[in-house]
DNA sequence: GTAATCACG
DNA sequence: ACGTACGTGATTACT
């Protein structure tokens, strides 16, 4: 039989400082118990114990260390974040049926000693799981520590064994009590011996085993005279750490191991959880419950909602009659549009909704031409991809007035998922079923449709409009109404377009372009295979091993698993064998090989278009990202890899237009600063980078060098991305203190922006959240962590975010804009793609030159700033040649 | 499923 | 003293 005890303090700490900080939308912190949970779920998993309990400290002095005076004094107060989230764990503790133990006068490590040794005297294996070093000394053949840490967000343990311990210390794990008696523990307040360092103690209790043959033997005894004289001024010390150090194994806790068997779970577990937002955590666990969540909400969409399945076309008119005299209606549409569900609310009857099904509604088709028309509002749920089926069907895609899930994005960027059951529970606090009626056949059947699907339907229909009322109330607090109705929405209609138009790819060049790279491949890796022998390229761990142990080049960097290979390295060890050049060119050819033209020759369509899918709500800072296939990071910075372009070419009698914002990003650091010198030198128009390092370096503009223009280039983008000297001397190749000394003459010389940089943090810091210009928000728990690299990566983000976010925002609103205006002036051209500064089109050549006018002033004209905002375009044949 | 690598702005 | 730039997505290897 086996227990496990968990050191409660211990492992909710590690949660609270090691992830990053997370609330519920109401804004109760809950990362620590997050954390803690997931911990224990997966030491469950990996140790299957038969029993399990918990152990806190009391906030109080301890009777261990109540005799010395330093304790007390230094013991540092909860940060009230982590303080808030103590009774909620202990609460989910209990709705787990899990024992929890505390006593008053005892630290959580005399708990587990005891514990532990309770366990083994009822013939019990105990595992104690904890994060602190202190409890090393009760292994034994019985009890194992499991050592838990945090790195990175990521927490990884490591299971301590006599043998273990052994194999680490080099003596038996009491003798940890010696250790520390010598050279004390700075975190657990205890002195040691004064001088007394880590080499020394571990050398002595390595030899003598205890502090008590130590000083048996003492002057005797294998150390520097300096340590022997220490030792013998220090004997006091070493005792009271002793005693200090000495876990208790005999508290006065009533403790049978029997009575921790485990139990399951409470049914409150699932409020609890649905309280905390953990909907990923309620779906591993299996958790499920009546809702009961505030009455008023669930009225608003479980009420009473009266249905009808719509068969008769004259029934059809009739409803939409009435919704084109509503201010809007929800709907939400089967994929395929098999079918579509629209849910209206009657004053106080509660919710009404109509289904319409593709094979039961005589003329469907005419109903959804009538009912995506613009004289119908509609609110729905991922509104760009029902647009583009609509568009694909030849079916009209208008009067969209509210997304959810774009809603739930803008209200916060970094929660990762929009789904309506996640919307649900943080806006409504209650799930909503699975969605049934996206199961296949639900409704193709020629019976009665699955009641369970049907209901499920309109349940996430209704829903949509409970969550439209809260949102838009959010919205317009937060002045996000004119981001949602401006650019968000009118969006979806141009991201739509633009991904049922598709890129044109000259299929027969990317093949052959593949076969001359297989060719130059093969070649390689028969050289590299020359030098040492075959083995996977591929893989970093043999790679690793035949560069660095084989052939004994020198290391640089490792990774956490092992040695880094990355081309940064790879780089500095070129001139040192031949094989790490053809290691990096195989590397470049293989990426080109499989991620482009295998990748891109895969997801071609008949018609010789690729269609990527723009995700609206993804990035935490407002920009598009493009996936299946990722057409936004198409290589262009070397000259193979440019090749690619040539790929991505104009239909038959068109050509490509491709205009992008000239340093739209440093455009807005100047803008939003404030700082004039740096608005003048874009006032000039000359080139940004070079008047910076004349400024920087005192030079005339004429007299900057290559290098000096490379180095001020990376300083100004390092200080868009919240630079740090460290990070820029890597970059640039220079010592940290010369890139301080350029940081520090850049500040001089733009004293704006390093005004601003002190301002955004404070900003952020007192409102705990940026903005762009369009008032496109990113919530910043990290700034206030205690954590130093996570309050430096919020400090990073605070920077950077309103400046990259209010490009996104400028580009989108350029996209809405071009695509009207190509709509009024009646042109055949289109938008094709969006590359976070750039725009492509693909027109008649007899339109391009009112094209490339056209989308200059329109990308130009979306906002007026302090400096100028300026777009180039070209155009070409193919992607290479337009830009 | 995660880590390492590398493509883009 | 901390450890090191912002934002993405795809592929491959390997647990």
């Amino acid at each position: 039989m086996k227990l496990m005890v968990l050191d409660g303090n211990s492992i909710v700490n590690r949660a609270y400082y090691g992830i990053r900080p997370l609330t519920t939308r109401e804004g109760l912190y809950t990362h620590a118990v997050y954390g803690f949970v997931t911990t224990l779920q997966r030491l469950l998993d990996e140790e299957q114990p038969e029993a399990l309990c918990v152990t806190f400290d009391r906030r109080e002095p301890t009777f261990r260390h109540q005799s010395y005076e330093g304790y007390k004094a230094q013991r540092k107060g909860m940060p009230e974040e982590l303080a808030q989230q103590m009774p909620v764990l202990k609460e989910v503790l209990d709705a787990m049926s899990i024992p929890r133990y505390e006593l008053a006068g005892y630290e959580a490590d005399d708990l587990i000693g005891t514990i532990s040794r309770r366990c083994e005297a009822e013939g019990w294996d105990c595992v104690v799981v904890t994060g602190d070093k202190d409890s090393l000394q009760l292994v034994d053949d019985h009890t194992k520590v499991k050592l838990v840490s945090t790195r990175m967000g990521q927490t990884t343990t490591k299971d301590m064994t006599p043998e273990t311990f052994r194999e680490v210390y080099g003596f038996d794990p009491i003798h940890m009590i010696d250790l520390k008696a010598l050279m004390g523990d700075a975190s657990d307040n205890i002195p040691g011996v004064p001088g007394i360092g880590e080499k020394t103690a571990m050398a002595l209790v390595q030899k003598y085993g205890d502090i008590a043959e130590i000083y048996r033997l003492l002057p005797d005894i294998d150390a520097k005279p300096a340590a022997i004289k220490k030792l013998e001024a220090g004997r006091d010390m070493a005792e009271m750490s002793y005693r200090l150090a000495t876990i208790i194994t005999d508290a006065p806790l009533p403790f049978d191991p029997a009575e921790n068997l485990r139990q399951p779970v409470k049914p409150e577990l699932y409020a609890l959880f649905l309280k905390l937002e953990f909907t990923k955590l309620i779906e591993k666990m299996g958790l499920s419950g009546d809702a009961a969540p505030a009455a008023e909400e669930e009225a608003e969409f479980t009420g009473a909602c009266t249905s009808e399945i719509i068969t008769d076309y004259a029934r059809a008119e009739e409803l939409l009659a009435l919704w084109r005299q509503r201010p809007w209606v929800a709907c939400l549409a089967l994929p395929g549009l098999e079918g579509i569900c629209v849910e209206w609310g009657e004053e106080k009857s509660g919710g009404r909704a109509a289904l319409f099904l593709a094979g039961r509604l005589e003329k469907y088709n005419d109903f959804l031409r009538a009912f995506f028309s613009a004289d119908i509002q509609k609110v729905s749920h991922n509104v760009k991809d029902l647009m583009r089926e609509l568009l694909a069907e030849d079916l009209p895609a208008e009067g969209f007035l509210f997304d959810a899930a774009i809603a739930g994005y803008l209200l916060d960027a970094t929660a990762g998922h929009y789904d309506l059951n996640r919307l649900s529970v943080s806006w409504l606090g209650t799930e909503v079923p699975k969605p049934a009626y996206l199961a296949e056949g639900a409704f193709t059947g020629l019976g009665e449709p699955d009641p369970e699907a049907l209901g499920a339907w309109m349940s996430h229909t209704a829903l949509l409009t409970a969550l439209y009322e809260k949102m838009v109330s959010k919205l317009k607090k937060l002045e996000m109404e004119p981001l949602m109705e401006e650019i968000e929405m009118p969006l979806c209609r141009v991201l739509a377009e633009m991904e049922l138009a598709g890129f044109l790819v000259d299929a027969k060049a990317l093949r052959e372009m593949g076969e001359a790279l297989s060719a130059a491949i093969a070649d390689l890796e028969q050289r590299i295979y020359a030098h040492a022998g075959p083995f996977n390229i591929n893989s970093p761990k043999q790679l690793g091993e035949v560069l660095f142990e084989r052939l004994g080049l020198p290391a640089y960097k490792k990774t956490k698993t092992g040695y880094s290979t990355n081309a940064e390295v790879l780089e500095k060890l070129r001139f040192q064998h031949p094989i790490v050049d053809e290691v990096l060119q195989y590397r470049q050819y293989t990426k080109l090989k499989s991620t482009y033209v295998d990748g891109l020759l895969k997801v071609i369509d008949p018609d010789g278009r690729i269609r990527t899918s723009f995700q609206m709500t993804v990035t935490a800072t407002g920009r598009l990202s493009s996936t299946e296939p990722n057409l936004q990071n198409i290589p262009t910075r070397t000259e193979l890899g440019s090749e690619l372009r040539r790929m991505f070419v104009a239909g038959e009698g068109n050509v490509l237009v491709d205009a992008d914002y000239s340093q739209i990003e440093l455009r807005l650091l100047a803008h939003i600063s404030g700082d004039e010198t740096m608005q003048n030198a874009f006032r000039t128009g000359e080139d940004i980078h070079t008047i910076t390092a004349s400024q920087v370096f005192g030079v005339a503009p004429e007299n900057v060098t290559a290098l000096m223009r490379r180095s001020a280039k990376a300083v100004n983008f390092g200080i868009v991305y919240g630079i740090s000297a460290f990070s820029l001397s890597q970059d640039i190749g220079v010592t940290v203190a010369e890139a301080k000394e350029y940081m520090d003459s850049y500040f001089a010389k733009y004293p704006g922006v390093k005004h601003y940089m002190e301002e955004i943090v404070e900003r952020a810091r007192a409102n705990g959240y940026v903005e762009t210009l369009y008032h496109r928000r990113r919530a910043l728990p990290e700034i206030k962590s205690s954590n130093f690299n996570m309050r430096s990566f919020g400090e990073r983000v605070a920077l950077n975010m309103p400046i990259q976010g209010t490009a996104a925002d400028i580009i989108k609103l350029a996209m809405v804009h071009v695509s009207r205006r190509l709509k009024t002036e009646g042109l055949k051209a289109r938008l094709l793609m969006q590359v976070h500064d750039e725009l492509i089109v693909e027109c008649p050549v007899e339109e391009t030159e009112q094209v490339k006018l056209l989308l200059t002033e329109e990308m130009e004209r979306v906002c007026s700033l302090s400096v100028p905002l300026t777009a180039e375009a070209h155009s070409g044949k193919n992607w290479l040649e337009a830009k």
